[in-house]
Order: C-alpha cells, then sequence, then structure tokens
DNA sequence: ACGACCCGATTTTTT
DNA sequence: ATCGGGTCGT
C-alpha cells in the first residue's frame, strides 16, 4: 500500500495517531473508534518511514489481540516486515524474556508455569508449612492477596515488611512459603512473569539496557487495563527515548478486580510529561440510539475523560427492554426471536447474535433453550475444554518431562490411575525431599525411596520413573509431538487407566474422546509451526492460552450465535446483541456492590452496550432459580439509567408471533427442509 | 490402598 | 445444582 494510501483511509484524528511517533502519545479509542486499525496503520506508518520492524513492540492484553494486529498487518505490509515486529501479551513477551534470562535471577530456563489448580495446591501446602489449617483462611482469599502483591510488584520481603495488622503478617509468611515452594520447584505463576521480569530487569541494568536499545518504539493496547507492574516495566523499558504510545479507554476498564489500575490511563500525561493526547471520537460500530445509550450510561460515572462518541449510521432502531417471567422463559424467547430474525432477514447467520451475561452460571439455561431449539451457538470459557480433569491430568504428565522438579504435578497423577502407590509413598517422599531437596519424581527411582516401599508398590514407582526417563530421551527431539504424546500417554498407563479412575463406562469413554481431541490440539499446534515445536514450547502455549482461545472448535463454520460474558466479549461486535439477566445482585453484581466497585460495574454495562451495531435487546426476569431455589428478582438499577426515548419495553409474546415452541420447531424444521432440497 | 458416600462451600469477571 | 474434599468401610 502506498504512503497516501495508509493516511487516506483514516479520520482525521486517527491520522494524528498514527503520524505521531516520537515520545509519548495516549490515544483516547472509544468503543468502536476504529482502535486496531488505529494501531495496526501506525505500525504500517512507522515502518515506511524507515523505522525497523524489529525495533517495533506492540503489547497486548490477549493473544487474540496480538493475533489479530498481526493479520491486519501482514496485509498492509510486507509479510517479512510484519512477521519481524514483536506483537504479543505482556506475559508472553515477558516469558520470551525470562527464557533466556532467567539464569541470573537463580531459575532455571527450562520452568513451567504454575496454573490455578497448581497454584491452589501450593497455597494449601505452604499455608499448612506455616502452621495454619485448612479452615483458616480459604485458599481463595489467600490467592487474591499473593496475586495483589505481585501486581504491586511486592516480594515477600516486602509485604512482610510493611504488613501491620496480624491478618497481614499472617498473610505475608503464607506468601513467602508459596513463593519458596515454587522458586525450589522451578515454576512460575501467572505474576511472576511480570514480577521476575521487573527483578530482573532492576538487579541488572544491562540486561535492561539490551532491550531498550532492542524495541526504540513502544505500543501498548488496552492501556486502561494495566496493573502497576506492567506499568512499571513499560516506564522502564521505555527509558529515555520513551517513544511510548498507549491506547485505551478509561471507559472500558474492567479488570480492576484483577489488579488492573485504572489511574494509569487516567494520570498518564502527568506520568510521561510531553504527552501528546488524541481522542478518536467517531464511532463506526453502532446506531445513533444505542450509542446514545450508552453515553448517558458512562455519564454517570465521574473521574474520567470528557468523550463525546458520535456515530454517522443513521438513528437506527430503538432498544428492545423484555420481562420474561422467569429464566427458562427469557432463553426461550431468545432462541425464538433469533429464529425468526433469521427466517425473515435471508442475510442474516446466526454468527450476527451474540448473548452477553454478566457471569458465567447464567449460560446454562441459555445452552439448553439454543439446544431445544435448534440454534447453533458457540460457548466462550465457561466449563471448557482445557479445564477438564482429564486434560489437566495429561498436561501434569506432560509438565513433568519439560521440569522433572514439579512436585505439584507428580502428586497430581501419582494415584491417576491408581497404581499402588498413594499416602504411604507421598509421605516418604516428602521425607527424602526434607533431608536431601530431593524432587519427588527423582525419588521415585531411587534406592532411598523404592527400599522403604511394599515390593508392589516399588515396582510400580521404578515402572514410573523409567517411563519418565524414557520419554524425556524421547521428547529431547523436536517434533511429532502428538504421536509422542500419544505413546507416552499410553506407555505411562493413563490412558488404560481411564475405565479405572472413570467406572462409568460412557464417562470413561467420554474422557478418552477428550484425549483424543487434546491429542488433536497438540497436532494442530505442530501444524501451525514452521519448525517443529518441542515439548516445552506446547506447554508454554498451553499455559498462555487465555479463556478466549480454549473455545472448542468444534469445526464450527462460524455460523453460530455467541454466548459469551461480557468481560469475554471485549472487543467483538455483533449486529444484534441480547444483554441479559438485567437484575438486582446480578448486574450489578452484588459482590461488586459490597467491594464498592459500581463504576466498574457500570463500565461493564457500557461494554455490553457497545457491543451492538443494530439491534441492543436487554432483558429480565421476574423470577429466576438460584442455587436450586427459585429467587424473585428485582430489575437492575442500570435499566433506569436508560435515556426512556429510545428504549421499548416488550413482553416476549409481543416480539415473536408464534411464541409457542413446538411450532417454531416444526416451522423451523420446515424452512431446514426447504433449504435442504 | 482404594472406592463409595456424604457433606459443605460456591466464581463474578481471567492474563 | 454441582463440585470437590473428607471420611469411612472394604
Amino acid at each position: 500500500m502506498s504512503k497516501s494510501g495508509i493516511l487516506q483511509q483514516l479520520n482525521q484524528e486517527q491520522r494524528d495517531a498514527v503520524k505521531t511517533i516520537d515520545g509519548p502519545v495516549l490515544v483516547l479509542a472509544g468503543a468502536g473508534t476504529g482502535k486496531t486499525r488505529v494501531i495496526t496503520y501506525r505500525i504500517a506508518y512507522m515502518l515506511e518511514q524507515g523505522i525497523a520492524p524489529g525495533s517495533i513492540l506492540g503489547l497486548t492484553f490477549t493473544n487474540k489481540a496480538a493475533r489479530e494486529m498481526k493479520e491486519r498487518l501482514a496485509n498492509l505490509v510486507s509479510p517479512d516486515k510484519a512477521r519481524t515486529v514483536t506483537l504479543g501479551t505482556f506475559h508472553s513477551f515477558c516469558i520470551k524474556i525470562l527464557r533466556r534470562e532467567i539464569k541470573a535471577i537463580g531459575y532455571m530456563s527450562n520452568f513451567t508455569i504454575a496454573d490455578e489448580s497448581d497454584q491452589a495446591g501450593l497455597i494449601k501446602q505452604a499455608a499448612a508449612a506455616v502452621g495454619y489449617g485448612k479452615n483458616d483462611v480459604p485458599v481463595s482469599e489467600i490467592s487474591v492477596y499473593i496475586s495483589g502483591q505481585k501486581n504491586r510488584l511486592r516480594f515477600p520481603r516486602d509485604a512482610k515488611r510493611t504488613a501491620d495488622n496480624d491478618y497481614q503478617i499472617r498473610m505475608s509468611v503464607i506468601y513467602e512459603e508459596y513463593q519458596q515452594l515454587l522458586e525450589i520447584q522451578n515454576m512460575l505463576d501467572f505474576d511472576d512473569m511480570l514480577l521476575l521480569t521487573y527483578e530482573l530487569w532492576e538487579k541488572h541494568p544491562e540486561i535492561l539496557k539490551k532491550y531498550q536499545d532492542i524495541y526504540q518504539y513502544l505500543l501498548v493496547d488496552e492501556y486502561q487495563d494495566t496493573n502497576d507492574a506492567q506499568f512499571t516495566l513499560i516506564k522502564m523499558l521505555c527509558g529515555k527515548h520513551c517513544n511510548l504510545c498507549v491506547v485505551g479507554d478509561d471507559d472500558q476498564s474492567i479488570y480492576g478486580w484483577r489488579g488492573a489500575n485504572i489511574g494509569n490511563i487516567l494520570e498518564f500525561p502527568s506520568m510521561f510529561p510531553g504527552t501528546v493526547q488524541i481522542k478518536l471520537e467517531q464511532n463506526y460500530r453502532s446506531t445513533s440510539k444505542i450509542l446514545s445509550a450508552a453515553n448517558l450510561v458512562i455519564s454517570g460515572n465521574s473521574n474520567r475523560y470528557t468523550k463525546n462518541l458520535w456515530s454517522a449510521l443513521g438513528e437506527g432502531d430503538n432498544i428492545k427492554l423484555v420481562k420474561a417471567n422467569c429464566a427458562e422463559a427469557e432463553s426461550d424467547f431468545i432462541a425464538g426471536y433469533i429464529l425468526q430474525e433469521v427466517a425473515e432477514n435471508p442475510e442474516l447467520s446466526y454468527g450476527d447474535f451474540a448473548i452477553l451475561y454478566r457471569s458465567n452460571h447464567l449460560s446454562r439455561q441459555l445452552e439448553q433453550s439454543m439446544r431445544q431449539h435448534s440454534v447453533p451457538y458457540k460457548l466462550i470459557g465457561g466449563q471448557e475444554f482445557f479445564k477438564r480433569k482429564e486434560i489437566k491430568d495429561a498436561v501434569a504428565y506432560l509438565k513433568l518431562l519439560v521440569n522433572p522438579r514439579e512436585d505439584q504435578s507428580l502428586l497430581r497423577i501419582l494415584t491417576v490411575p491408581p497404581r499402588g502407590l498413594a499416602q504411604k509413598a507421598v509421605d516418604r517422599l516428602k521425607e527424602l525431599k526434607a533431608l536431601k531437596f530431593t524432587p519427588f519424581s527423582e525419588s521415585l527411582g531411587e534406592e532411598d525411596f523404592l527400599q522403604s516401599m511394599p515390593v508392589a508398590a516399588a515396582a510400580s514407582a521404578r515402572e514410573l520413573s523409567n517411563c519418565f526417563k524414557r520419554y524425556i530421551k524421547v521428547f529431547s527431539e523436536p517434533g511429532d509431538l502428538a504421536v509422542k504424546v500419544n505413546d507416552y500417554l499410553k506407555d505411562v498407563g493413563y490412558l488404560n487407566g481411564l475405565q479405572k479412575i472413570y467406572k462409568d463406562i460412557d464417562d470413561a469413554l467420554k474422557r478418552r474422546e477428550n484425549i483424543d481431541e487434546f491429542i488433536n490440539a497438540i497436532a494442530q499446534f505442530e501444524a501451525k509451526r514452521e519448525k517443529p515445536p518441542t515439548l516445552e514450547e506446547y506447554l508454554e502455549s498451553y499455559a498462555l492460552l487465555e479463556e478466549n482461545d480454549k473455545v472448542e472448535d468444534k469445526s464450527e463454520d462460524g455460523n453460530s450465535v455467541t454466548l459469551t460474558t461480557i468481560h469475554a466479549a471485549k472487543g467483538l461486535e455483533f449486529p444484534y446483541v441480547f444483554v441479559i439477566a438485567l437484575e438486582k445482585n446480578i448486574f450489578p453484581h452484588e459482590r461488586a456492590i459490597m467491594e464498592g466497585s459500581i463504576d466498574e460495574e457500570l463500565r461493564l454495562f457500557y461494554v455490553a452496550l457497545t457491543r451492538a451495531q443494530k439491534n441492543l435487546l436487554l432483558t429480565y426476569t421476574v423470577a429466576r432459580m438460584y442455587r436450586g431455589f427459585e429467587r424473585n428478582q428485582i430489575p437492575s438499577p442500570f435499566i433506569s439509567m436508560l435515556p426512556e426515548q429510545v428504549v421499548d419495553s416488550n413482553s416476549p409474546e409481543e416480539l415473536i408471533k408464534t411464541m409457542d415452541s413446538d411450532s417454531l420447531n416444526r416451522e423451523f424444521e420446515n424452512i431446514f427442509a426447504l433449504l435442504k432440497s
């Protein structure tokens, strides 16, 4: 594309954002204002100006965003150039550095990543080691505490030093123990990726300097969602040159609960003197009525950059507010409405619809209704494939090969399937660990351990240990991962053990299918790589997968309704959007109210509304099942914040001609038959 | 050592 | 309602 070409496709503000490449730049990009476009065009423009692609670093919040940008950039500039621009998430960028440099701070470069269940196990262990019973403090609370500390770049010693009450002292001690456990096992948790990169740069300025020299131009997407650790890393990395462009929307900051600090974007100009501030206010996504509702809603928040989002896409239809008697009626209505719209508008497909909700469990009833009415759908997040027990067990088996120090994984798989090794064996492993610091998986093959076990148990342990050793060799060569994984899981007794673990035959079969699918996923991963990947590389990509990537890709042709939480819907857009369960205590969530984060709930509502292009339907019920009991529901206070003149209140019956589900089904089948013939 | 059963808590959002 | 953990019996 020619030089003028790039700039011509942009409006004035976008053009300013693209052309300002030196010094700190803050781009306030409202919902639907072409943010991704600006970022990719900006990189393309920089390349045109002769900036070396290798000196550009773009950091995003999700893998999906990174991928999308790569693709779009590849369409603008030569694929070779596009490839040498570094685009990735904070976490993947940090891992890349740590793999190379982590020895400098005492870890080994084959570290593995602790997932939530690893973490939970380690926290329990840490709490116990420090003398707290499991009922003293809930694991989840400790986890939040530790994460909070790490996000603020506080090491255990900092936490201990600043603790000023019993509770904090207790937590900080557990934190210290937990961190030691991780280090001993050569594992990092998610927050460590940032924390340890910070430690690395802080302790080794020459290493920091190296990366400062490489990455002369920094771009940060979704800046409103960065936490203190990320802010510090950015600040360190951009050093003196400070060619830093951050893009974000304070109104869409919805990750405060995870440590995101909205202050990062609000105070950016004062943190980076000389900041050029650019506002993108033309929305290319929604009709004016939808936008006016969103604008009004968000104006209820204070402490934000004032914006005036406008759209040239016309007035559009009113927002529909629908009251249903119960959750079933609500989701049946949605299914029926979608069927009706698709039937009446040939140009519409199921992919044009999305159903958004505040929390995952609300998807249950929706799924059921979609299935009943034969509406194809895809569920984003939730109890996903990679969260299933059998998959996590398989992964634990694999992680042990890459990092034999992972006691956590060894414990996980030792009795899965049962192999004559249980409590006694674990006790002994712990003893040996205390005595000689031998990792569990190593002890398993050593005489010290074997001799203290009954004959059968010893034989079993020896076999397991030999299997590990054998496959560590097998995997030392890259490539053929899917085949090797299959062999390994078979040889280690896991595949055949499934029947023992899951006594219900159908259950066992289903699990087996899932494992097969998992192996398929590995094969797909391999196919996408240019070079044969190592097991380590696969596990890393697995650990960094985020919920959105973990969608079961059942060879969907894309023609299905999207069911997703509002959080996971950020960045997406659809012609039709349903936001369901607008009820008190659900949305805004009762816990958010307790914690005083109503602002964020409102922003979440804003994000939900701004996903819609043309049709926005909001639903709520009179009563809803909650933990097995029916609960009367009160409409969400958010509803009354909407501008009356653009909202129509409807009953489901008014909007659907044939509400009876049987006749709907029949009708659908007729259409289907017609299509087929 | 292993499997069956009962009890209690529970995630709101996820890199 | 569902899941995991813990306990108890084999």
